[in-house]
RNA sequence: GCGCGGUUAGCUCAGUGGUAGAGCACUACCUUGACACGGUAGGGGUCGCAGGUUCGAAACCUGCACCGCGCACCA
């Protein structure tokens, strides 16, 4: 046993020993070992994000259960990496090279220097994140790092792609999309955010132009929008509207525009409400999505009036022209008023979509897109186990650890089919599958209801974004004439490509034409339509070619192909993460040894962008789900309840804390506060709490040490003493405890089993009680006691390591536990020391542990307490030695007498069965006899009289509630037999205790 | 509007029908030989409100209030 220095020096231990099991490989997942496997692969984040408290409070968990999964027997892959984050790491390069003056907008560049300078950037600083989550103890298999646009998964994706296209799940078309006029890209509805916002409602009229002097009044938050009206609706059974459907009114603006050409149709529509507004509902196709969808049903013509940059167009007239949205409403309003139509303007407070990125207000927008249709949906949604559904195997959540040596069982649980019957019926159109196939559990479980709601409205997925960093879609486009092409000769001539679909699509080759004039797909099975079908020389086609070979894509540039310029959106690629990272579409060791992987932790904010996509594209490309539990972290606000961020300044540097208090008090802090499912508050107090019980564990390590001795000696079981029995079995209640809680996800429960046992049972009571035979004479029992002290100390860093593995990695091999293990168990490092385990019942009766020898221990605590209640109530300063008198039950060994002695301050503790206590000394009546603290000179009668008056006071109170109980005739008829036993052995205690106490106050006389 | 959480000590939170708990904060005493980032003891709660079920409710049911979140939205 080496010297453990006085206190605990995080910065130097953490170093140390993260490069140690970095040097040893410990972090490596070998895919031909023959231990079953555990596996997880980390939320990308972000390539240009730095670590926050919420990335902490994650890859803890991760770690945690990694760590946990080596020590009970697995082969585990933690597979770290980043993700290139479109739009954010677009904007973060540009703005850098906007302030060093390399570009002023990104046409500047164009789109490949941009890119270069991305990659540029990417390479330099990109992913400091793995690095600090290196300092945050991760044991994340650092050779298997992958980035989303690596090439091989760049690859991946495009093959992805192609293979939707082909299945007709991707297809392009003119839409309603939501627009970003701030990143001036297409949106999917997920990165849309609702937030309310104050304005205006304005009412304004119009006249009708069939009935002059006829007006109707319109109630719009969207004055700048009128321009592009080309309807008023009303709903065809408003009596105030009815008749004059099919007439028409001037549209007010632009006032610079002749009257005739502002009349607009009055039409009558379902969509609109009777009472909201005035009833009547300004029609515009372009700016609205239920206007577009009003503008389609009737046929209306559409003007757009906005600039993709959110400004107005020359379409909206002089005077708006050019201004921003938001000022041309202004303008519009004043534009109104001035004219004599604005009849008001009141405040007014409405939900309005923002684009989460750029945080401005989006634009519904016609426009350009390719869209997916989700696959794999009805298996992703049967696959989740909704909340009360009852799983088939015994009821038990979480990954089932082997036992340590153990090869595996078969981990798979699928095929259950005798809970499909007990699903719940679940509302909405499409009902689920039977949960026959459920086998998919998230932590916790309420999460599946959301996701289940969402997926059964799911839309299409808008994918493209107008950006340039990304994925490129894989698509390449000509378009061409009848006359002047040659399909034969000039694309499917081309070696590449062949003459027939099967051909092609079996090459990974996907060709789709249109026909220009209608948009209509035209699709013979050889492409022969052309000289036969069409007669018209002028007749133009759209030629789309998808392939995800590169070299393919190049040769089609050169027949004058173009490839589309919008690339994917960012989740189109993580959602292929887990098995895109392990070589797919190879069919490597790692997939068949780690896929699927076991758990996912992840925040339930990405619950549609991610979790739900990566189901769908398990079931779709992998034929089987990603991942056999979701775990959803909590979300950590401050003390206002406000998510952290960096802009708010309520966000704490992790590596601030790591330094302040070290690492390992930062996971143990952070696991401790954060309970499953509910948001945590983040205070530094916590992370203070890990720091303090860190020092405890290493001040209980050193105290160990100061008694020399040898290093786990074996344990004697005839010589063990009451505390020793009392400790081992304390110490088997943890290790169910925390292996409970880890089963199912408990990690706060697990630190606050680890806490309660280690400081209030080992430190406050096991090793004071220890004091007693390490201060006497008997050297058999002091080794004995030693080897105890060892046996209990070695499994509690084995507990402790998943949450804190620096400081128990130093303290396993410093206090030399790592010398008696074999290597590959603990031997080389404690992250493969076995798991402890519950004593068996050989174990038991080994030890010869019962339920006597704990319930003698806790009576024996019970008299120290009492004892030291004493004390207080006497002001003896808990320093102070005094001489306690106990009046013995039945016979005390000398041993327990010292353990007593050494707890109570005592000098001496002395036993007398005959002890005649002068009247009036102070006595408590404990479970071993009567204590009394006599006190010379210092008796009071009548204040001891007091003293015991309020004793009794308090027990008969308790006798009185279990008094009542028992007298209720219903309560014995009706009551278990247990909890009858229960009361009835109260009543028996207190009774007995009232008749005692009663006893020793008449012996004080009466006053 | 629909759905989901939450409401327990000053604060942060455990507690799934049987004697109200932890950490922090607070009070008193203690620099006793592992630890003052510590020890010992203590004060502090009609468990949001109102009904109901039950012998018994912080817990189960119903309704309400307030806080938070998600989805959908009416111009």
């Amino acid at each position: 046993m080496s010297e453990i220095p006085k206190t605990y020096e995080p910065p130097a231990i953490e170093a140390k020993w993260y490069a140690f099991w970095e040097q040893n490989g410990c972090f490596s997942a070998d895919p031909k070992s023959p231990k079953p496997a555990y596996s997880i692969v980390i939320p990308p984040p972000n390539v240009t994000g730095s670590l926050t408290l919420g990335h902490v409070l994650n890859n803890t968990i991760q770690d945690i259960l990694a760590r946990r999964a080596r020590m009970t027997g697995h082969e585990v892959l933690w597979l770290p990496g980043t993700d290139h984050a479109g739009i954010a790491t677009q904007n973060v390069v540009e703005k850098m090279l906007r302030k060093e003056g390399a570009m002023k907008h990104r046409d500047d560049l164009g789109r490949e220097a941009l890119v270069g300078k991305i990659w540029e950037w990417k390479e330099k600083y990109g992913g400091i994140i793995l690095k600090q989550l290196r300092a945050l103890g991760a044991s994340c298999d650092w050779s298997r790092t992958r980035f989303t646009m690596d090439e091989d998964y760049s690859r991946c994706v495009s093959r992805v792609f192609v293979d939707l296209y082909k299945k007709g799940l991707i297809y392009r078309g003119k839409r309603m999309v939501n627009w970003c006029p701030a990143s001036l890209t297409a949106l999917s509805d997920e990165e849309v955010e609702m937030k309310e916002q104050k304005g205006f409602m304005y009412h304004f009229r119009v006249e009708v132009a069939e009935e002059p002097g006829t007006f109707l009044t319109i109630a719009t938050t969207r004055p700048e929008t009128i321009p592009a009206d080309t309807a008023v609706a009303v709903n065809p059974n408003d009596p105030r509207y009815t008749h004059l459907i099919g007439k028409h009114v001037y549209r007010a603006l632009p006032l610079e525009v002749p009257k005739e050409q502002r009349r607009i149709p009055i039409i009558a529509d379902e969509h609109v409400t009777f009472d909201f507004g005035t009833g009547v509902l300004k029609v515009t196709p372009a700016h609205d999505k239920a206007d577009y969808e009003i503008g389609v049903r009737h046929k209306l013509p559409v003007i757009d009036v906005l600039t993709p940059d959110g400004r107005m167009a020359a379409e909206a007239g002089a005077e708006l022209a050019g201004l921003d949205r938001f000022a041309a409403r202004k303008k519009a309003a004043e534009i109104l008023e001035a004219a004599g139509a604005l009849e008001k303007a009141e405040p007014y407070v409405n939900n309005v979509g923002f684009s989460e990125r750029a945080d401005v207000p989006i634009e519904p927008r016609l426009s350009e897109q390719w869209f997916l249709k989700y696959p794999s949906v009805e298996q992703a949604r049967a696959c989740v186990m909704q909340p009360g559904e009852l799983q088939k195997e015994n009821g038990s959540a979480g990954f089932q650890p082997a036992a340590s040596g153990i090869l595996p069982d078969a981990q798979d649980d699928r095929g259950s089919n005798d809970v499909a019957d007990k699903m719940p019926a679940t509302a909405g159109r499409m009902p689920a599958l039977p949960s026959s196939n459920a086998n998919m559990r998230f932590f916790p479980d309420r999460w599946a209801k959301v996701y289940d709601h969402w997926l059964n409205g799911i839309q299409d997925w808008c994918i493209s974004r107008q950006l340039w960093w990304g994925h490129r879609v894989p698509v390449w486009k000509k378009r061409v004439t009848i006359n002047d092409y040659q399909l034969d000769a000039d694309v499917f001539g081309w070696s590449g490509l062949n003459a027939s679909r099967e051909e092609n699509e079996k090459a990974g080759v996907v060709v789709r034409v249109f026909r220009v004039r209608d948009g209509l797909e035209v699709t013979p099975e050889d492409y022969s339509f052309r000289t036969s079908e069409t007669k018209d020389d002028t007749e133009t086609f759209d030629v789309f070619v998808a392939t995800a070979d590169e070299e393919k894509g190049r040769g089609l540039e050169k027949n004058g192909f173009a490839q589309d310029t919008d690339v994917l959106d960012t989740w189109f690629s993580s959602w292929l993460w887990p098995f895109a990272t392990m070589g797919w579409p190879e069919k490597t060791d790692t997939l068949a040894k780690f896929y699927p992987t076991t758990d996912l932790v992840t925040g339930p904010d990405i619950i549609f962008f991610w979790v739900a996509r990566m189901i769908m594209a398990g079931f779709e490309w992998m034929g089987e789900l990603p991942f056999k539990n979701v775990y959803f972290t909590s979300i950590i606000r401050d003390k206002q309840g406000r998510k952290l961020s960096k802009s708010l300044g309520n966000s704490p540097d992790p590596l601030d804390l790591i330094a302040k208090f070290g690492t390992d008090a930062l996971r143990f802090g952070t696991m401790r506060s954060a309970p499953l499912g509910t948001d945590v508050t983040f205070d530094e107090k916590n992370i203070e709490l890990g720091r303090n019980f860190c020092t405890k564990l290493w001040n209980a390590a050193r105290f160990r040490q100061m008694q020399g001795g040898e290093t786990e000696a074996d344990i004697v079981p005839t010589l063990l003493t009451s505390d020793d029995k009392w400790i081992l079995l304390r110490l088997d209640a943890a290790v169910r405890e925390v292996s409970t809680a880890l089963d199912e996800y408990r990690f706060s429960e697990a630190t606050a089993a680890l806490y309660r046992f280690f400081w209030s049972e080992y430190c406050d009571w096991y090793v004071e009680a220890s004091k007693a035979t390490l201060a006497g004479t008997d050297d058999a029992r002091k080794a004995n006691t030693l080897a105890v002290m060892d046996y209990v100390f070695s499994h509690t860093l084995r507990l402790f390591h998943p949450f804190m593995p620096f400081i128990t990695e130093e303290l396993w091999q410093g206090m030399g536990f790592a010398n008696d293990m074999p290597a590959n168990q603990g031997g080389k490092t404690i992250m493969f020391a076995p798991w402890p385990e519950p004593f068996t019942a050989e174990e038991r009766e080994y030890f010869i542990l019962d339920e006597s020898d704990e319930q003698f221990a806790n009576a024996k605590y019970e008299v120290v307490n009492l004892g030291r209640g004493l004390r207080r109530d006497f002001n003896i300063a808990s320093s102070k030695r005094v001489r306690f008198v106990l009046k013995p039950n039945a016979k005390l060994a000398d041993h327990e007498t010292a353990v007593m002695q050494i707890l109570l301050n005592a000098e001496p503790l002395e036993v007398n069965a005959a002890f005649a206590a002068a009247k009036g000394t102070p006595v408590a009546l404990t479970p071993l006899g009567e204590l009394f603290l006599p006190l010379d000179g210092l008796i009071d009668v009548a204040a001891e009289r007091e003293r015991i008056g309020k004793e009794i006071a308090k027990v008969e109170d308790e006798l009185a509630k279990v008094r009542v109980k028992l007298a209720d005739p219903n309560f014995a008829g009706k009551v278990p037999a247990k909890v009858l036993e229960d009361h009835q052995q109260r009543e028996r205690d207190w009774s007995e205790k009232q008749a005692q106490l009663a006893k020793m106050r008449d012996a004080l006389g009466s006053p």
